[in-house]
DNA sequence: TGCAAACCATAAC
DNA sequence: GTTATGGTTTGCA
């Protein structure tokens, strides 16, 4: 039976819905309630969710480990992810975008390039993302340095992204499974939202 | 800039 | 099978 862990650090709680040592969904909100809500509609009825009394140690780092993220921090922990549910390229996606680093973000057709497919095709599995924010599908934004989309908002995103500069200056490029995948400094992106609005607010 | 057409995997019928 | 649906992209006015 999925269990459900979800724990609140500052103004921000993070959840996942786990079986044994690997996480089945991941998420973030403004509390549990908020968190657990989402987890109802990823999971239909069929399957019962039952928030774990105690939450296993996998459960509590794993929980750790989406707070590191959502502040910015480069972890080189990794949560196993159960992806046997999603199709085949679905899962070559996920993956891809798994390996884009702190501090640099890829386009949806940069993915696509890496992964096969096509650009929408990669926005479509970033949509649906059950991972956030595991699967940094924060760090896609569109080829024209633009931001894309994101599901909990853009201002969202945008603060990801602030939190994530590394003060990286050059185009990088990440070997994967099949590929390279070409990445860029997140500051590109920032750079060109600030010069389009006002420095203070650009989104 | 803005708009239209091409692009591609999925889910739903 | 077919269709509808996107967190895209590119080209062209």
């Amino acid at each position: 039976m999925l269990e459900v862990h979800v724990k609140t650090f500052g103004d921000t709680a993070f959840g996942i819905v786990y079986e044994g040592k690997a996480v089945f969904a991941s998420n973030f909100g403004v509390n549990s309630e908020d968190v657990l809500r989402s987890f109802q509609r990823m999971f239909p009825i069929e399957a019962p969710l039952r928030v774990a009394a105690e939450p296993s140690a996998f459960a509590q780092k794993a929980v750790i480990v989406m707070r590191d993220i959502y502040e910015g921090k480069s972890t080189d922990e990794t949560v196993l992810l159960a992806l046997g549910r999603f199709p085949a390229y679905t899962q070559r996606v996920l993956k891809a975008v798994s390996r884009i680093p702190v501090g640099y973000v890829a386009s949806y057709g940069g993915i696509a390039d890496a992964v096969g497919g096509g650009a929408r095709a990669v926005g479509n599995v970033m949509a649906t993302n059950c991972f956030a924010p595991l699967v940094p599908c924060h760090r896609v934004v569109s080829s024209s340095l633009g931001l894309g989309g994101y599901g909990g908002g853009l201002r969202v995103k945008y603060e990801f992204l602030r939190r994530e500069k590394q003060g990286f200056t050059e185009p990088n490029q990440i070997p994967i499974e099949g590929g390279v995948l070409r990445v860029f400094p997140v500051e590109f992106v920032l750079r060109k939202l600030e010069k389009k609005h006002d420095a203070t607010t650009p989104i």
